[in-house]
DNA sequence: GTGAAAGCGCTAACAA
DNA sequence: TTGTTAGCGCTTTCAC
């Protein structure tokens, strides 16, 4: 691959000015503009990205964490920041940490050394480790979809809010034994588990029942399956996440579970097969690709003007009803 | 962020030895190392990957270009590069294209700047300015799911004998008027199109109706309502796509068409509710995560040996029956 | 065993 | 308007 080098000596100049040319800084002839043009363009002449990184300290490089990129949320949101990037001539490290924090140890450690100039991360855990990584290596940070530390900005939805709004449209429905489905050890999952004890608080009512389980989908069929073995079984159950709820609605699948009359079900996230059942599933739709966007933005902020202080930003996530609810 | 200069002077030796002794070359006492270790840990170095990179001319990241993360097949995908790479401390850069060949074009370029040290890509054209980018740049290129040319590795499924199996499942079935929804411009729609024919002609059959369009969502529905509109409907619809199939059976859903009584339906790809439907959705699904491992193999493979000939790899789809079929 | 020094490709300060 | 040069952080000869 021809350097600055190889173009500046076709072209009978500096390799300074070759630099400057191609940046379009300080001033430069016409004449010597095209000599280094014709020279670039007869050697096929890229810049080298990596040697520009390591002379301007910079990197250009944005860096997503999140659990699985397989997981639509994630996928969107994926989307959404590559977009962005695209737009800025930036590149995008994608990490996948399957929620391990061994995984996102990893890929903390590793972003660092790579000298990315910010990470977005759906932070597994709130262990002191990786918190510690990410304050000492003074790399910026945006956490998404959860909130690891009051340090860092944030972009996620009103959950609590959003689960208020659902809670009370399954109440509406004339549901009173309402169970939930909801992640364990998840800040997220715990904030929407507060919104539906809220709503159904203002009902007079308690939940009927809290099942709490790792939010992957054979533990909501699993947690599904076992709430309608129950001898009291609920009439109405709403999960805290799309591979709970896509476990959990294979269950009802299976044992051919009236759906709305026998079992009102609704959840948070939207999976890609909530209008493909009938009736169509009723969900809290997350904005995933605007968090992306927003978080991108706040990032950019927080590289430009390290020492703002962090915000947090709240979208709010949209009742879409399809039936799944009487 | 502490560079190795001042680990050297932290451990009072010198930034050769350090280096050294990070990468467990040469003779080091073990004095030094002592010293060295605790300088490292009392400063938290950590090794600059970018300067790394520029030193060794040889960058431990690939690249992954598909035309859009969120379909699931290149999530999947995704998922297994990047499980083969975070094995061996590699990076990976994830690009979309949306079948865009600008965009294509403009990562091809930008990876090449990047210095990347191999790129995996499902091509979106076989348009000859692409091609010419990347013989151009040296850099090791792996397609999958489509073939560019055979100058490149490629990986992908036995498209036609795939689509044979598959339709030979629809012929026995019983269904005769059998049509067919498939990509535009498509290397590997036309491979499913030419084994879906050969299967027909067995039976003295011809494809009742071809429809090609370009493999999005909207266009699926949009070609599966005018194949219903149809004064001489076809009794089994096979699509090309996971996308495709996703609008055609939008379509069918709509219409409230009885499946598989009074249509066979089948496609390619797994699309995530497959199983969600009743009955469920018969498909060949292609072994995403092994295409993306085996390409990965492969990739490294060429970065080792770069005049290796061109390798070819035909992976089996896999049909699973689900009921869309008499 | 260890250190000095060259150089990867580039940008920017300074000189001319 | 252009060229010379230092130096980003690192690895790797080549001396000692």
């Amino acid at each position: 691959m021809a350097s600055i080098k190889d173009v500046a000596r076709e072209a009978g100049v500096s390799i300074a000015t070759v630099s400057r040319m191609l940046a379009n800084k300080g001033y430069i002839s016409d004449d010597t503009r095209q000599k280094v043009q014709t020279a670039v363009d007869k050697l096929g002449y890229r810049p080298n990205r990596v040697a520009q990184r390591l002379r301007e300290q910079q990197s250009r490089i944005l860096a997503l964490i999140v659990s699985d990129i397989q997981n639509p949320f994630f996928g969107q949101l994926c989307r959404a920041v590559e977009n962005f990037a695209q737009k800025r001539g930036l590149c995008v490290f994608v990490c996948n940490t399957d929620e391990d924090s061994g995984r996102e140890q990893h890929y903390l450690e590793l972003m660092a050394q790579e000298q990315v100039a910010g990470i977005i991360i759906s932070p597994s855990s709130k262990g002191s480790q990786q918190l510690e990584a990410l304050q000492k290596s003074k790399i910026p940070v945006v956490t998404v979809d959860r909130r690891a530390s009051d340090q860092f900005d944030s972009v996620l939805i009103d959950n609590t809010e959003s689960a208020q709004k659902l809670t009370l449209r399954v109440l509406a429905g004339g549901y009173r034994r309402i169970a939930a489905i909801v992640g364990a050890n998840s800040f997220t999952a715990s904030e929407r588990l507060s919104g539906i004890e809220a709503a159904l608080a203002t009902a007079g009512l308690k939940p009927h029942k809290i099942l709490t389980t790792p939010a992957f989908e054979p533990e909501g069929q699993a947690a599904m399956e076992s709430l309608l073995d129950d001898a009291d079984p609920p009439d109405a159950v709403i999960c805290s996440s799309a591979l709970l709820a896509t476990g959990a609605y294979r269950a009802i699948h299976q044992r051919n579970i009236q759906v709305p009359e026998t079992l009102g079900f609704a959840c948070f996230d939207d999976p890609p097969w909530a209008t493909f059942i009938r009736p169509g599933l009723t969900v809290i739709q997350q904005p995933a690709a605007l968090i992306g966007e927003t978080a991108a933005e706040l990032l950019m902020k927080r590289i430009e003007q390290p020492d703002r202080s962090p915000s947090l930003i709240r979208l709010q996530g949209k009742l879409i009803e399809r039936g799944s609810l009487r």
